[in-house]
Order: C-alpha cells, then structure tokens, then sequence
DNA sequence: TAAAATTTTTAGGCAAAGCTAAATAATTTT
DNA sequence: AAAATTATTTAGCTTTGCCTAAAAATTTTA
C-alpha cells in the first residue's frame, strides 16, 4: 500500500509527536531519520497529498487520523516482531531493533494476527513498550517498574529497557526473562535496593536495575494471597 | 546487501536452471518476473558486473558459484517462513507463497539460523520442496510420495503438491497435516486407491491424492518392526 | 524594528528499476 | 543464401527517494 520509505516517515513523525509538545518539524524529522531536511519536505509534501499528513509550508507536519492509524498499525507489528525475537528466537533485548525494522513493512493482515494471536497477544514487547491492538488502540495501564513495588509483592517481568550489555548480561546470568515471576523480600532503605527470590535463589538488584525492570502484578499470587 | 529486485532475479535465474535443460534466455527471465526484455537485459548487465552471473550478450546467462550461493540462501530463507506459515500461525498452504516472497528478502543471518532451529531444521516445505542448509546444500533424499510405498509401510507427511483447495479440504477435514502419521493398511489393485490409518480412523485415498503427499519413513516405526 | 541567523523550500542532479519504441543480431523459412 | 521473423539490446523517458547549492521565509537578536 505505502512504500517502506513512506511507512518510516509515518512511523517517525508519530515517535516526535509522542515525545515533544510541540509541533513536528522538517529539522526534527531530518535528524530522527538521518536524512537531509530538503529530502523531507519533498516526502512530506507526496504524504500531504495522499492526506496521511496535515502539512503547512514552513509550519510542520502532524498525521491525519489515517496516517496515525497507519503509523500505529507499523508499531503494531514492529513489537510483535520483537516480542517473537527474543521470545521464540533467543535473540537479546538489543539485537531486536534491526530486525524489526525490516519485519515491520512485511504487508500481510492475517500474518500480523496469527503471529499475534501465536504470541498470546502480548500487551508489551521486551522493552516495555506498549503494542497496539488491531484497532490500533494502545493497552490501558501504562508500564510499572519493579521499583514501584513493595516488600511481599510478586510480579511478572513483562519488559527491560534499552541498557547496557552488562545488565542484559546480569539479567541473563540470573535468568531474569520475559513472564520470570520475581517476589520481592526486601528493600534496604538507605539505597532502595531490592532482595528479590527468583525461582529457588535470591538475588540483591540496585535501585539502578529496578528502575529498568518492568512488570506485572502476578495474578496467581493475589489469588494465593486471598487464600 | 544485494537488493530485492537483485535477489528475485537470482532466484529466478536458479529456478529456470533447475527446470530446463537449456540455458536461461532473456525471454525465459522475461516471462518469469513479469518485466519487459529490455528490463532484464539491463539487470543482467549489472548482476554480471557484480560477479553473479555469467552473461553473454545474445546467449542467456547463467548463475557463477557466488550467484547460485546467494539464490539459494533465499530459497532456504522462502522454504522455512513457508513452515513456520504453516506450522505455527495457521496458513494453508495456498496462502503462504504471497507473504514468504516479501519474508524472503529480511536479511539478518541470526534470524534464519534461530528460526530454523525453531522449526526442528525441517527438510521439506510445506509443498515438499527441499530446504537447503545453512551451507546451501539440498537434503539428499529426494521427496518420495505416499503413493510409492506398500502395504504395512508407516509414514510422516512432509508435504503436499499444489492442490485444489477442495483437495486441500479434505485433508485439512481429516487432519492430515505435516508431521501426521499414516500408515498402510490395504491396496486397491484395480485403481490403486489406499486405505490409510490415521490416527483412530482409517481413509481411502485414491491414487490421485496418493501422488499429491509427500512423506518420509517414520524411524520409530522402523525400530518397532525390528522389535 | 531592522539586520543577522537559522530554518525551510526550490531547483537541478543522480541512481535504481521499470517502461516504450527503434535498432540490431540471431534464427527460421523459402 | 537471401528474406522474413523473432529475440535481444540500445536509447530515451518515468518515478521514487535521495543529494547539494541557492533562494526564500521565519525567527532571533541587537
């Protein structure tokens, strides 16, 4: 339907409108897609007409409500495209990236469905980030950092941000992954660091390394609590 | 590394090779991608620049070693989304060609090498069209058909021709897939029509479904004969 | 508020990959 | 073996998406 460039273009405008206040630039948008702001003008005026954006010369660019749809249906598969890497496919949270810009522009309705629908319509991909629905709506409840949380809690690891490899490295030594149920036995209060049991053993994680955590209240464990 | 248009050329080149015992003429390539002769004569120019094909003005051209290694790292890349279309997210296998010629192209070396262990290194796709190797090397066994074999023989379906969707149906109906066993319970001599076991229940198949499975021995089956 | 600085757009090019029409080479027919 | 036919290549044009350099508009600053 739109061409991988199109699609990019698509894809970054939504990013800078999410992050900024103001409006999106043709410098702004240069910059994110490492391309020269004459470049941009020329596709922002091919996407104006194809009316996925609201352009005015000089004045910035923001997405009609189809580019937005669009742009969000692009996310939507860049997600689950990571969510399959480092789920089914052993890759690491800061490999996924490349890839998935390539899967993301694969156009096929029932692939986009099945895979999630195989995945077990995850709400978040590995960094924590939110994937739309089908209807491009994002999930309710934003994401929470395991530092949030309180002694006796038990959560579910459903995200990692971007970090160093050594963290990853950390987590991976541990076995810390995506669905790893983490409790949390107790927090030192003079640095917030946390004693949490993973499986049979237990770990010591930094303020550092809980702020970077992202989880989900375990549902089993309120049952379990009830009881 | 080499561009999609590139790549379809290659594999093209590759097909026609295999499946004519004369050389592959400009038309022969036109007709296959749907593109004009004079299109072709120019990509053919510049795929020998690069070393990828032998061409000859006037005679045709064929694949270099390099040229042939590159087509069949697509064709393997083609043949395994094809099993995880099927085998994972649902698709039958009529709907799979569209969606794996757009997969094809993803280049990233860890993805092909991951997801090929995640299928079990299958031999065969879906159609029963050998998977080569990550070196390129095609499975030496060649696909033999369900109706090759003999009375008491116990075999996996590998893989299915293109079929009409009705055929496509009826096995789908008796949940004859990949990796089903069947095994042989009686020959009809006047039409060599088979009654199968699968499963609980046993089917007739005529000869013309017979031809249309692709199987492989079972070997837990052989160890039970030896038994 | 006018000059300076910055940002954005316009104009003119380039490469990839397709097209049509015309020219040329190869093959077949007479 | 020449003519006719068919196949292939060349030449020149189109679109997409990028580039640089120059011009124009906007914003900042003095």
């Amino acid at each position: 339907m739109y061409s991988q460039s199109e699609e990019n273009y698509l894809k970054a405008i939504y990013h800078l409108e999410e992050s900024s206040e103001k409006g999106v630039s043709t410098s702004k948008l240069s910059e994110e897609l490492q391309t020269k702001a004459a470049s941009v003008t020329e596709m922002l005026k091919r996407l104006a007409e194809k009316k996925l954006v609201n352009y005015q010369k000089y004045y910035g660019v923001s997405l009609t409500p189809e580019g937005k749809s669009w742009a969000l249906a692009i996310i939507r598969k860049h997600r689950l495209w990571e969510y399959f890497l480092v789920e089914c496919l052993n890759f690491n949270w800061d490999e996924v990236h490349e890839v998935a810009e390539q899967l993301e522009h694969i156009q096929s309705k029932k692939l986009v469905e099945e895979l999630d629908c195989f995945l077990g319509r995850p709400s978040f991909d590995p960094h924590g980030d939110p994937i739309p629905n089908a209807a491009g709506v994002l999930p309710e409840f934003k994401k929470r950092r395991l530092s949030e949380f309180k002694v006796g809690d038990t959560l579910i690891c459903k995200g990692f941000s971007d970090a160093s490899s050594s963290f990853l490295q950390f987590l991976d030594q541990h076995k810390i992954g995506l669905d790893t149920l983490v409790s949390i036995k107790s927090i030192q209060e003079f640095d917030e660091s946390m004693l949490v049991k993973v499986r049979k053993s237990e770990i010591m994680l930094s303020k550092t390394a809980t702020q970077n955590i992202f989880v989900e209240k375990n549902k089993e464990s309120k049952i379990k609590e009830k009881v």
